[in-house]
RNA sequence: GGUCCGGUAGCUCAGUUGGAUAGAGCAUCAGCCUUCUAAGCUGAGGGUCAUGCGUUCGAAUCGCAUCCGGAUCACCA
């Protein structure tokens, strides 16, 4: 239980012995003490007057008075300012708390909740390589993968891969015109990267096409349809569906190409999954829910065959589930590859990592599958968050605006050697050293980055100005790390005589590490419950802010005397153990040395 | 037009179920390395919490209205 929520349950109790009022925990306002008062936590008074009859400073006092006689493991004192009851908690329980936090775990080991999450991220198309949206999507995906793992899930990571469609016709088709058989190997080019030049070559040739169609009076709607390669790329479209053995081993190994060069990049971003699964396999599934459907009269049929379902009862509109010509479209492959999901792991909780343009569609297929009883409709989750634009506005990746993951990643961890090389403070490191070094410190800047907003908000990333390492960021976190090491590396040759009672009363900076240290568990809990990494960041970077403030003020090595010194090495223990987990859960490592 | 999301310092963002004088980072300015790593620390300036009305002991937070920005409402995925 944490420490909020044992002053919680010990005011209530308190009001109950005091004025015979039974109060639920959300009826009890308490929070942090405000700096320039004196406490640790607050109970607010006001709202109690309804009942106890009194003025809030003379409750205050009762209850004040209660607690710290009833439970003096917990206060050690209090005062009230207005109708604020400050209380002061003993320094004995934070040193426990310390110490129970390091004696626990090396590892946080927590308690199955014996449930199964999938959460499915990443979900690339196959026609041209990862971007810096993707890079927030697996970025989130991964991190809330760890997150619900952290907190007793388990957790099956997915990547649902959009292997097939127009758009990988649209690379095939530029390939067989003006690839003159290139490959990988040929060119020494990344697969994703080389398919991705052929869609950039489809889309160039297309508007040319365009372009002379119109020159020549077409009217521009037409001459979209008509562009020769278009048509072309269709063609071919249709000769896949068909199984034509051809398209179907040029598709394959272009998207083999495709997959080298992702794995390489996730392997790089250090994420991976348990399943995947690809469109080609289902993309025909669905349609026997659509049936499903329509025998339990939850959806229409129009007179031109399609299918529907009626939404506007919800405030939403009508759904096409199934075309005219009985194709399926998006919705129906989603119906069906939510089936298929549980089918295969029979999970309690199926959350989807897309971007918030799709919020429409995540309401109705939950909807859809809700209206159909299905058992797993209730555990369907959208990990909603925001475009990152560009400051142009968003990224086009037809208009060749987009920011690619790979040269992201690159210059983040360049970046990081120009730091590094600066500062020159691992000039002994080995070449292979150094760049492991940059790889974390780069990686680190770029998860941070990317996972210390909240996702829902759009964020705005200018190429221009290279990502920060200072201040609110991944080095920054890691640095305070760094510097623990450095201490604790000075004292483990050291013998100290063991764990002492702790007489001496904690300094401000002292208890402040404490405190911070004691909300992780509830920042972890926010973290799981909202589906958002930035409470994890912002925890993380609040206990390095506050350990930097400890460590210019005191001394570990020099402390005043070995009580306080055993003390300080305890805290840089935690802080250092708290920090390497916690951003862990962000996907970030942590260097002994920068 | 309907629905949904957002608007907090020059910029990027925090702000728990309504609580005390709204907080960080960046940028700017002024300081701090003979001492455990200065990728750090301290201080200063910077605010009509989009606007108005309401709810109440108390509103950035809740309600209504308005303004601005975005997404979406495809026989695209």
């Amino acid at each position: 239980m944490s420490l909020l929520q044992e002053i919680r349950r010990a005011g209530i109790q308190a009001i109950k012995t005091l004025y015979h009022q039974e109060l639920s925990p959300e009826q009890l306002t308490v929070n942090e003490t405000k700096p320039d008062f004196e406490g640790d936590y607050t109970i607010v008074m006001f709202s109690l007057s309804k009942f106890t009859k009194q003025k809030p400073e003379e409750s205050g006092r009762a209850i004040g008075e209660w607690l710290v006689s009833n439970f003096p493991g917990i206060f050690q004192k209090y005062n009230i300012v207005k109708g604020f009851l400050n209380l002061t908690v003993a320094d004995s329980y934070y040193v426990s708390f310390l110490k129970n936090s390091l004696s626990e775990n090396t590892d946080k080991k927590r308690l199955s909740n014996g449930k199964k999450v999938m959460v499915e991220f990443a979900s690339p198309n196959t026609n041209k390589p990862l971007h810096l949206g993707h890079l927030r999507n697996i970025f989130l995906g991964s991190s809330i993968a760890n997150i619900l793992k952290a907190s007793g899930y388990n957790v099956i990571k997915a990547n649902l891969v959009n292997d097939r469609g127009i758009h990988i016709c649209k690379s095939m088709i530029a390939w067989l015109h003006y690839g003159n058989g290139e490959t990988p190997e040929s060119t020494g080019k990344k697969g994703d990267h080389l398919v991705g030049d052929y869609y950039v070559k489809f889309n160039d040739v297309y508007k040319e096409q365009i372009e002379h169609l119109v020159n020549k009076g077409t009217d521009k709607a037409v001459a979209e349809k008509e562009a020769p390669i278009m048509k072309e790329a269709q063609e071919l479209l249709v000769k896949w569906e068909q199984g034509d053995k051809e398209t179907r081993e040029l598709w394959a190994k272009m998207n083999g190409w495709v997959y080298e060069g992702f794995d390489e990049t996730y392997q790089r971003m250090g994420v991976s999954f348990d399943k995947m699964y690809y469109e080609s396999k289902t993309y025909l599934l669905g349609k026997r829910i659509v049936e499903e459907g329509l025998e339990k009269n939850l959806f229409f049929k129009k007179e031109d065959g399609s299918v529907w379902v009626d939404l506007t009862a919800d405030g939403l509109d009508e759904k096409l589930l199934l075309r005219a010509d009985g194709t399926s479209v998006y919705m129906t492959q989603d119906l069906g590859t939510a089936q298929l999901k549980y089918d295969d792991y029979h999970i309690d909780r199926s959350i989807y990592v897309i971007g918030d343009e799709q919020n429409y569609h995540m309401t109705v297929l939950k909807l859809i599958l809700q209206k159909l009883g299905k058992p797993y409709a209730a555990g369907i989750d959208h990990l909603s968050y925001g475009m990152v634009e560009l400051p142009s506005g968003r990224m086009k990746s037809r208009e060749g605006t987009v920011v690619d993951a790979d040269d992201l990643m690159d210059e983040m961890i360049a970046t990081a050697e120009k730091h590094t090389r600066e500062l020159g403070k691992v000039n002994d490191f080995s070449e292979k050293e150094l760049s492991a070094l940059y790889e974390i410190l780069g990686m680190g800047a770029a998860k941070f980055y990317l996972l210390r907003v909240n996702p829902k908000k759009k964020m705005v990333f200018n190429p221009e100005e290279s990502i920060d390492f200072h201040g609110f960021t991944g080095p920054f976190v890691q640095y305070t790390y760094a510097r623990i090491q450095s201490i604790l590396r000075k004292e483990e040759a050291e013998e100290h005589s063991g764990i002492p009672a702790f007489q001496q009363p904690l300094l401000p900076l002292e208890k402040s590490i404490i405190i911070q240290l004691e909300k992780f568990e509830q920042a972890l809990e926010n973290a799981a419950l909202e589906m958002d990494p930035s409470i994890i960041a912002n925890y993380a970077f609040e206990l390095a802010k506050i350990f930097n403030t400890f460590y210019t003020e005191h001394s570990v090595t020099k402390a005043e005397n070995e009580e306080k010194k055993i003390l300080r090495l305890l805290l840089c223990k935690a802080v250092a153990q708290d920090i390497s987990y916690s951003i862990g859960l962000l996907g970030i490592s942590v260097p002994e040395r920068m």
